[in-house]
DNA sequence: TCTTGACTTGGATTCTGTCCATCGTAGGAT
DNA sequence: ATCCTACGATGGACAGAATCCAAGTCAAGA
């Protein structure tokens, strides 16, 4: 994740102790946490950071597309650090786990120009379910 | 939708005057509407339906499998009754306008054994995103 | 018609996220 | 090393969506 902290300050991302606290919480492979997450965790690090700070270093890292966007149920939008690898998600309807998957093929070519409305078509998100190992035998 | 009405009194269903009300709101062409859209609508055929009721009912409808829950990122869900004919959503990033299209194709056959981690995968969601030709202009 | 458990109501509450005025500070300039 | 200042942080108010709850109502079977 030094990486990430790197490339931003490359491109002119102000260095505050509470953006370095979220960067940190959002390391490592299948995470998803929701914003109040990574706020409750940066807060045992960072004890005053507030939930605005998260929010806004949240939306920063989204539009310098370091982290995805990933909204699997109604509730709370998670945020998905794995930006750099296309990926889709399997969400468990039991406990809600989710996994990064890689299915073959771009299902953006799956729409045809016909179907597409006079849209510009930029992006598709594709949610997998089904019932994770723990919960199907449950 | 008297057919849908007719599943549901099969089913079990305690049939309401409120949950007609939703029900038949829900018919016709004005799909992707919002719950509080349902709601509007339903209040003028039943002046004193709650929001609760026509909550409860969208839900009910969407457990029972006859309606799909659209959420689009950080607005309203929206309720789609079109869901006996398998389709996916293009919505327009601009202005939140929800067209139903129809991939080539089908995206469960896309996630290969191996990417699927013992999970039971029991279905797939896929959105499009882009702009709508008005939104492109604006 | 009667009974009863399921349904409805509407206000309170929770959850998620945004806004804003004010204060603090990172990092370039000196 | 110190100063400046524009950008970032703060936290409480606010807003939209959805849920909860206790009390009242009613559909449908007996």
């Amino acid at each position: 994740m030094s990486d990430l902290l790197e490339r931003l300050r490359e491109r002119g991302w102000r260095l505050t102790s509470q953006r370095r606290v979220v960067a940190e919480v959002l390391d490592g492979d299948h995470v998803h946490l929701t914003a109040d997450e990574v706020h409750a965790r940066a807060v045992e690090r960072l004890p005053e950071i507030s939930r605005a700070t998260v929010y806004n270093a949240l939306g920063e890292l989204v539009s310098l597309g370091e982290v995805v966007e990933v909204s699997t149920d109604g509730r709370a939008k998670r945020y998905d650090p794995n930006a750099h690898r296309q990926h889709e998600h399997l969400v468990c309807s039991g406990c809600g786990l989710i996994r990064d998957v890689h299915p073959t093929g771009d299902p953006l070519e799956q729409l045809p120009a016909g179907e597409r409305f006079g849209f510009t078509v930029s992006g598709v998100q594709v949610t997998y379910r089904g019932l994770c190992p723990a919960c199907a035998r449950g």
